[in-house]
DNA sequence: CTGAATCCTTAATGATACTG
DNA sequence: CAGTATCATTAAGGATTCAG
């Protein structure tokens, strides 16, 4: 199964389906990770980019979402024994291939808002 | 622009892109959300049946999230005046059209999945 | 049946200071 | 440069009770 339409009716979501929609969430949620990942989009960067990237995130954050970032597989950490120490980020396989997720949400964001304010103003 | 590949750089991260795509996660943002939203795919549905569909949320969550995505116009609210009065929850035109992000969130979450397993396992 | 009201607990984020 | 540690604040979620 690999669309909503191939149901019949919402008490088949199945466990699969489930898992794999919240997998989608948990890689996103949070304020930051979108961000982080599409900055990502652009090349592997040092923690000192990305930051710079991303005016407002502090470090701790900023650690704390690489982190894990890094634990569900988006993107890999490279440490260079150098003085002082380099590190770089960069996306992995999936990490890519969230470009088609971050992708649709535009669109429909953009539509959204299109709509909403037809609707509204 | 609608694609991120449109895009030279992050510093290029217009206004525009950040706030369609901050719009499509805070609609299906918290842990109820993507549910709701995928048991009214299959036709307008009252407070109860959903209430069924979604065993472990509770009323307080549920009328709330319900709240959300009708301020968000993803769905839309009819009271009817009966006794004891009866309400129909609906997804908006937006709110269909979300089954493409949930799709592309499926197939990503299915393919990453896949991709973790097989290197971790 | 469809919620609203209240109280409580936990999770997420922010601010600041500090370190190898 | 690339973080960690600590403390404070805010947001999210859960449990329970009650009402039109």
């Amino acid at each position: 199964m690999t669309k909503i339409s191939e149901l019949k009716d919402f008490s088949e979501c199945s466990t699969t389906y489930i898992l794999a929609v919240n997998d989608t969430i948990n890689v996103i949620n949070g304020k930051w990770k979108a961000a982080i990942i599409s900055s990502l989009f652009f090349g592997k960067k040092r923690y000192g980019e990305i930051e710079k990237d991303i005016p407002k995130i502090n470090s701790r954050m900023l650690s704390k979402e690489l982190r894990d970032l890094e634990a569900n597989g988006i993107v890999v950490r490279k440490v260079y024994d150098t003085i002082p120490v380099g590190v770089e980020y960069e996306l992995t396989e999936s990490g890519h291939a969230f470009r088609k997720v971050l992708d649709v949400m535009l669109e429909w964001g953009l539509e959204h808002r299109k709509n909403v304010i037809g609707k509204t103003i």
